[in-house]
DNA sequence: TTAGGGAAATTTGTATACAATAGACAAAAG
DNA sequence: CTTTTGTCTATTGTATACAAATTTCCCTAA
């Protein structure tokens, strides 16, 4: 985010104490610590980060640009409550941005691009193979963002880093809602492993309808059970 | 923003110095009354509006949710660089979130949510005869912000709004690019006019394809000349 | 004349303290 | 008994003050 990674000249950079709090408290809602709707206490959180209100404020700007958290003026910060209806809007703007990236990035010139992909769904094989679901959900978003990262469109990964991260909110949020998004976990890989071969290959028609059609269709008809109604 | 502008109940809210900070500082920086890699003061802007530095900093923290101020971890903010590059990514983006929205969005049920277009298209209209830029501009940002409301996605709104100040930073920035930009004034009310009307129609093709050819062509390939390389 | 180093000044990051407001609860009037 | 009003508390919004870091400028030396 913040950091500044030049490639010659390795800067000994301070980190703020805006930037930490902003690492664990994006940790502490994305992991479900904090619910959804929850009041955010700043002098609460303030003792227990053990840093002063300003810092803290900070912080929570940052996580509202994010879309992780709301400002209710003279009210205080919200954890942001995600509703079957955001969780429809994130979808489809999460499939318009990869369609964009598609679109953009295809075809691959350079190979060695491809490489983060290649290896996000290795990890991902291995994952299956050991069950391992945490490790399936990084190497899943690490694929997605390395297919979106193609064109080199620093706007739209920003964008879709933003939706990365309310799409892990709603996962900590509710049980059910991560096991009905992982409920394929078996066919996740040779899914991916298609899709990178059609990328590989050049297939855009193929990328775009496999995009189109990501095995999220039971999951986005069961919403309104798996959260609420969504006004 | 942060106004709740409820339809029954409209509750007299206090505003709060920060956002009032966000506006002015806002209207400075799409100006170009602070040029893109300007360093931005804290104390200097401090005085100059009138406020202590901890609300200022929280307009900054804002405006870069926006994406108008850059954050240089210990070095403070700037004003946005945009280069070449920089509006190719917003005029890319731009279209997809247009496209996503007409995806979405027709047909259109209910015609009266056409209205804010048919409005903005008249004030189009006027602004054209009078010969009216500022208000030229003004009419068509709420054209293309309408056309992007009606599927009424918040995040799809609001990613859009970022793109739409930065674009107005670009017009502020650089006089040639302004001119260019507005060529095409003539056959602007003309163009958006058949826009809306196939809009009207639901020929859902047409309305792609003309959002797709939306006259930036000789904008996007003299971008060099107008701004700079762009690395 | 130019390169390097160091000190001073500028500026950001953080803490403490105070003012202002919203929400809750109790008390009084209809 | 219900409704309204007043007060009180908890929490946010803002200001002032200080510490840490970076930049700038000048001085010295090659």
């Amino acid at each position: 985010m913040s950091a500044e990674a030049t490639a010659g000249t390795s800067k000994v950079l301070v980190p703020t104490m805006a930037d930490a709090v902003v690492q664990r408290l994006r940790a502490l809602i994305v992991s479900g610590e904090f619910r959804p709707g929850e009041r955010l206490v700043e002098e609460r959180l303030s003792e227990m980060f053990g840093v002063s209100r300003p810092p803290l404020r900070e912080a929570l700007r940052i996580l509202q640009r994010d879309g992780l958290v709301q400002s209710l003026p003279r009210r205080g910060f919200i954890v942001i409550p995600i509703t079957a209806e955001d969780v429809r809007e994130i979808y489809s703007l999460r499939f318009a941005l990869e369609r964009m990236a598609v679109e953009l990035g295809m075809p691959v010139l350079d190979p060695s691009r491809l490489q983060p992909m290649r290896d996000a769904l290795e990890d991902m094989r291995v994952a299956a193979e050991e069950m391992d679901d945490e490790a399936a959900v990084q190497a899943n978003s690490r694929f997605h963002l390395a297919l979106v990262s193609l064109p080199g469109h620093k706007r739209l990964i920003n964008t879709y880093e933003g939706l990365r991260l309310q799409l892990e909110l709603c996962m900590g949020y509710n049980l059910k809602f991560r096991e009905q998004m992982f409920g394929d976990r078996k066919d996740m890989h040779p899914r991916h492993a298609q899709l990178l071969e059609s990328i590989e290959t050049g297939d855009k028609e193929a990328v775009l309808y496999e995009i189109a059609h990501h095995g999220n269709a039971s999951l986005l008809e069961n919403l309104d059970d798996l959260i609420g109604t969504g006004g």
